[in-house]
DNA sequence: GACTCGTGGGC
DNA sequence: TGCCCAAGAGT
């Protein structure tokens, strides 16, 4: 920081937040807030998890499910692992689901049921890296904590015209927003500051006419606003190739194979098969007549594109797997597995 | 610091 | 179609 940088002033943004805070089912807006009404830290806590990384929109279907099953910390934590993962299903980066329950169970059995206060114990639980920490402390608990997330980030870069990229800019974008955080409503203010990067402030085509940072804003100034916050390119996407055995025992029941906890969809279900690389090759988890199904399962995660060819078969009852367990066809839901578990479940359930 | 780890929507 | 992006954390 140096004098001359802009100082945009926490209390216009508020003012703004007053008048355009977003609905959503986990805040309490803010002339509730002012009236008294804390918020819960368990629905703070379970929707920050969810949001790492993660759009409103596909979150909040699951917040209002995993609240309306398990509405406080103490129900979540005596959950079983399979209904968890199961409901977790879809949203994707499955390590939080598993770090959910972790964090669920020691918030239960060494905290009384209640969630610290303090950015530095809420750092301990498990899946609560240095942002969610600050957000459940500030959110919360009203304490001035800041949030440094994508939003964040964009908006520090664009105020201060920052053009060094991502990540090696994120340590001076963050002492942008620790010089702002005011002491006075510092939860709505974290949250004021999101929803700027998510309304206003957006990554394309930022609406910089309805801004109230705007007059503050050196990016503005210099016309910039647009192509920041640079950042590092990226490599592209190798494609992978794997197997998939899709079994169907005679009376409805499908072959299912539980994932190792550790790795890409761990401790999901899915169906038996090869690892993932550029010539799979895996024996069937059954004697069968398998059949190889003429379309792959498309899919792409976050570093490679995958290719998944697909066999099925039909099981007579008497046959033992040599890999996975048979689910009861009323006991099993494709809902249940990881998004491309479902495509392959699709394409057979077609073919 | 560099990787790993999902998914769906927007352009 | 392909790339970018989204309230990041763990290793």
């Amino acid at each position: 920081m140096s004098p001359g940088d802009p100082m945009p002033d926490p209390s216009d943004l508020l003012e703004w937040y007053d008048r355009h805070a977003r609905d959503l089912p986990w805040r309490v807006p803010p002339a509730a807030r002012k009236a008294g009404v804390a918020p819960d830290p368990y629905r703070v806590w379970l929707s920050e998890i969810m949001l790492q990384q993660t759009t409103v929109a596909a979150v909040r279907d699951y917040f209002l499910k995993f609240t309306a099953r398990w509405p406080t910390v103490t129900d979540l934590a005596r959950a079983e692992d399979a209904d968890v993962m199961a409901a977790w299903a879809g949203l994707g980066y499955y390590a939080r689901a598993r770090n959910l329950l972790k964090c669920a169970r020691t918030v239960a059995s060494e905290h009384q049921g209640r969630f610290p206060t303090d950015h530095a114990t809420l750092l301990t639980l498990p899946g609560v890296g240095p942002y969610t920490a600050a957000a459940i402390s500030a959110i919360a608990f009203d304490r001035p904590e800041t949030v440094v997330d994508g939003n964040v980030e964009r908006v520090m870069a664009r105020l201060h015209d920052e053009h060094q990229p991502l990540p090696q800019s994120k340590p001076v974008l963050t002492r942008y927003a620790e010089a702002l955080t005011p002491d006075t409503r510092p939860g709505d203010y974290a949250q004021a500051v999101m929803d700027l990067g998510a309304t206003i402030c957006t990554p394309r085509s930022p609406a910089c006419g309805l801004c109230p940072w705007r007059s503050d804003c050196a990016a503005w100034d210099a016309g910039t606003a647009a192509e920041l916050p640079k950042k590092s390119p990226k490599k592209r996407k190798p494609t992978r190739f794997g197997i998939a055995y899709l079994a169907r025992r005679v009376d409805g029941a499908w072959l299912l194979e539980r994932r190792p906890e550790r790795g890409l969809l761990g401790g999901m279900l899915g169906w038996p098969g090869s690892d993932w690389g550029d010539a799979p090759f895996e024996a069937p988890p059954i004697r069968a007549e398998w059949k190889a199904l003429p379309e792959d399962a498309r899919h792409t995660f976050t570093h490679f594109h995958l290719r998944l060819s697909l066999r099925t078969a039909l099981v007579p009852m008497d046959r033992t797997p040599e890999r996975g367990e048979f689910i009861p066809a009323e006991a099993f839901s494709p809902d249940d597995l990881p998004t491309l578990m479902r495509k392959a479940h699709a394409l057979a359930s077609k073919g």
